[in-house]
DNA sequence: ATAGGCCAAAATGTATCCAATTAGAGCATT
DNA sequence: AATGCTCTAATTGGATACATTTTGGCCTAT
């Protein structure tokens, strides 16, 4: 996938936004990324168009591109949306998991109780959940999903600093809850289990303002 | 708004794309588009790029551009995600509506129900339910709705017409309750008659598989 | 008659050049 | 000192030209 050049620079971009390379607000100048790549900026153009419909950077006609930026309520309304819809794909997701799925998915709770760095857990817990939701391919649910979990990357990253794993515990009970419920197939708690999974980071999120600044 | 010639050109093509005027699966030729607009093809890529974005459009690297078609099962999906987001956007949209704007609507309705062509009930329809969802400015929970409202419009018009306004009745009940629940502030009623709405047009529609050949 | 491959025409992707717009520093003014 | 203005450099937008890829018709062979 992405043999275009276009596609190359995307996945480039996107991958150096959600690591953290590229800060919220940060300024993307064409002719920059042009020369890293080797390219002329005509497919970098196409690039940024592709990652401002994927909500990642924000351009402005004649100005620039920015990596975007989300406010506090912007933020708030992102996990009101995951409450909403991330239940929904899991429920469809999880008659159709294999096996092979379920046994990754089992690996990956335990992998994250021992996660000892703030990245580790980042990128555990992002595949740990996407991975739940791999029984849907390719529709607008997931496409939505994914989205959010993209453009809220950076705001998770900065949360899991600040707490410094303080809620743990609860973050490990929670996941053991929703795998209990994928494993028996039993989706109503998988599902309900996952919501208040999402609720309670909202909530959590909700008392650290100060990341929004 | 829209004053670069993506924008522009992105707008007209989205109102053809929304009125039927281009049909889903039309293929959609980069160079007569820039013909028709007077420009070179680069803003046409721009903006082709701005509807593969909102979900309108299909791009394929090295062979062209294509109106986007709904499979029934992605449609069906798709009424599935409305059933969960709509709620809570009429929700907190509720709260900020204004005196003119709950005029508007009641009006609506009337309207609504005095609609004797299946465009102009189309256009009513989609104009009362996106009013009410007002009160929100500008998030990414607006976006989404917004974006499934687009790429299910064809298949609402088709089954329109199919339909020939056979339910007609049931509809101006339920847009009556959840009036009534804007009316009164009442947002719990409002939603509920709502997804009972969506919920009551996607089993429906399922019942019409021949849209979707 | 049908399937497969080849070739030409058409459409898309990319690079380069030029025009238009913006941003930011420096200066002047209050 | 703070604010507003001007001007220039830097950056983006758009057009043209060229390279690459795809598509579909046509021919050939089975």
């Amino acid at each position: 996938m992405a043999s275009s050049s276009p596609g190359r620079v995307a996945e480039t971009l996107r991958e150096e936004i959600l690591n953290g390379t590229l800060a919220p607000g940060e300024r993307i100048v064409q002719e920059d990324i042009a020369l890293r790549f080797g390219a002329s900026r005509q497919p970098v153009r196409d690039a940024l168009r592709l990652l401002e419909g994927d909500g990642l950077v924000t351009l402005k006609t004649n100005s620039g591109a920015w990596v975007s930026k989300l406010s506090e309520s912007e933020c708030v309304e992102a996990y009101l949306v995951r409450e909403r819809l991330e239940p929904l794909l899991l429920s469809q997701s999880i008659p159709n998991l294999t096996t092979e799925q379920l046994t990754k998915l089992t690996a990956l709770v335990k992998e994250i109780e021992k996660a000892s760095d703030i990245e580790t857990f980042l990128r555990l817990d992002r595949e740990f959940h996407l991975l739940s939701y791999a029984g849907v391919k390719e529709g607008m649910l997931s496409e939505f999903v994914e989205r959010i979990w993209n453009t809220t990357q950076h705001y998770r990253r900065a949360f899991a600093k600040i707490n410094n794993f303080a809620n743990s515990e609860v973050t490990h009970m929670e996941h053991k809850l929703i795998l209990d419920g994928i494993l028996r197939g039993d989706s109503p708690q998988a599902e309900q289990a996952l919501e208040a999974h999402i609720r309670r980071t909202r909530v959590t999120l909700s008392e650290h303002k100060e990341l929004f600044r």
